[in-house]
DNA sequence: CTGGATAATTGATCTGGGTCAAAGTTCGGA
DNA sequence: TCCGAACTTTGACCCAGATCAATTATCCAG
């Protein structure tokens, strides 16, 4: 109750967690005072749909803490997720006046809004932006791509455990600093939610990391949180060429 | 034989079939001066593989004419591809120096180069090239995104009829001008390379080609050559919302 | 502490698409 | 014209993962 107005949100983009991961990440001081002008916060709860797909959309922004997914669903009801949106990940489309997915907040989620309209012209006016953007959309089409292989060609076991070592690379590139003797995460998304990104059932989702779980590759605690004791191993069953490490 | 030196190759942008789809599209008479000057053509046999993996790239560039694939392979021979490149698509990504995907012509393909280094430094100089080189990433972001629903979620046959759909709506994209009472177009890809698209065997997509050809949904010429009698209903196959005709 | 909603596990069974195998087609080159 | 390689089709069988169904946590709200 009234819990989105208790929250702390940064109003100033100095203090702003993901000031240096974000479009904004090359901006200079009158850049961001010029971005700060179209900007505002928007806070959702765990469960809240950000936007559905269809819906006029006039603004653009990024996650600056909490979980999003983005899906495309079937009129049967059949649902993929084609993103997962973490902190400093961007939302909409310059030029494009419609969402195509749905945006749904998978914990809650502060996101940073700047109005479509001036944001666009700014774009076109700040290199800094437009190339920080580029840059994002090109990882974000590796990501998308290395997910295709994911999905068109993988075993559910190798699913889950490519899944696992998404995870785990991001709580790593997150939250070091932590001594990271064998490393834990909680999973952020429900078995649901996992079976929509890696194109499986809930159940076959449940059962793989119960096998998973059985043959010593994952410890868990409770259903959420997972200890790797060994990543190698980890990247091993998820069947990607595994000479990168943690760091890849 | 020599048959690489007797394909005529358009030397001047102004004839350029892509002039208006491309990198280039949005270039000026002197931004495309600069460009010329870091261009040079190649040409590649059908079958030939245009870059590994893992090799070193010093070239960004577009694919002029003929159709080429991206494709990631596992160690153990799997393969999805990633992306199918058609005329004006670009190949390569400013500021990588090696390439992650595996490129291969598919037909005989003509690609228009960029020295690396020298675009990287114009994309930084000329807005326009790195504007639209933006929207193209944006295009084929969604692209991948559709596919994954379809590598994730669909059937085999719904699978089939999406890649049809695809490939029926390019060609009438380009091709139109030619009355197209029912349209009809040539696979530009053998069944194997349908199957590493779809996330299927190359059996598989045999055996659901024959079976939308015995219901009617397709008309076969030979192996290659498909006439669609109903494109709604091919749409309805590919399990899309398909109130949207040919052009959505 | 209790009822009931949500999330997760586990079991039994079924099936779409994979696998293995054998022909049939097509086409360029000798 | 005929051969051989590459591509395609089709059949028989099997299995990974879906489906259907029943429990079992978990965790608020009362």
């Amino acid at each position: 109750m009234l819990k989105e107005e208790t929250k702390a949100i940064p109003r100033d983009c100095g203090e702003c967690p993901i000031r240096h991961r974000a479009v904004c990440a090359r901006c200079e001081a009158d850049e961001l005072a010029q971005l700060d002008r179209v900007k505002y916060y928007r806070n959702f709860e765990a469960g809240q749909t950000v936007i559905w797909a269809g819906d006029r959309m006039d603004f653009v922004g990024s996650v600056v803490s909490g979980i999003a997914t983005l899906t495309r669903a079937m009129e049967d009801g059949r649902t993929q997720m084609v993103g997962l949106l973490l902190p400093s990940d961007f939302v909409g489309r310059p030029g494009r006046e419609r969402a195509v997915y749905d945006v749904v907040a998978t914990s809650d989620v502060v996101m940073c809004c700047f109005r479509r309209k001036p944001f666009e012209e700014l774009m076109s006016n700040t290199p800094n932006i437009a190339h920080r953007l580029l840059e994002m959309t090109l990882d974000e089409l590796d990501a998308a791509r290395e997910w295709m292989l994911v999905l068109g060609r993988k075993t559910a076991r190798e699913k889950i455990a490519s899944l696992l070592t998404i995870i785990a690379r991001r709580d790593a590139s997150l939250a070091y600093g932590k001594a990271s003797g064998n490393l834990a995460f909680d999973l952020p998304l429900t078995r649901e939610a996992m079976a929509d990104y890696l194109g499986l059932t809930l159940e076959t989702v449940s059962r793989q990391i119960s096998a998973l779980r059985k043959d010593g590759v994952i410890v868990l605690q409770g259903k959420r949180h997972v200890t790797v004791p060994d990543f190698n191993r980890l990247m091993e069953e998820a069947g990607d060429d595994c000479d990168g490490g943690l760091l890849a």
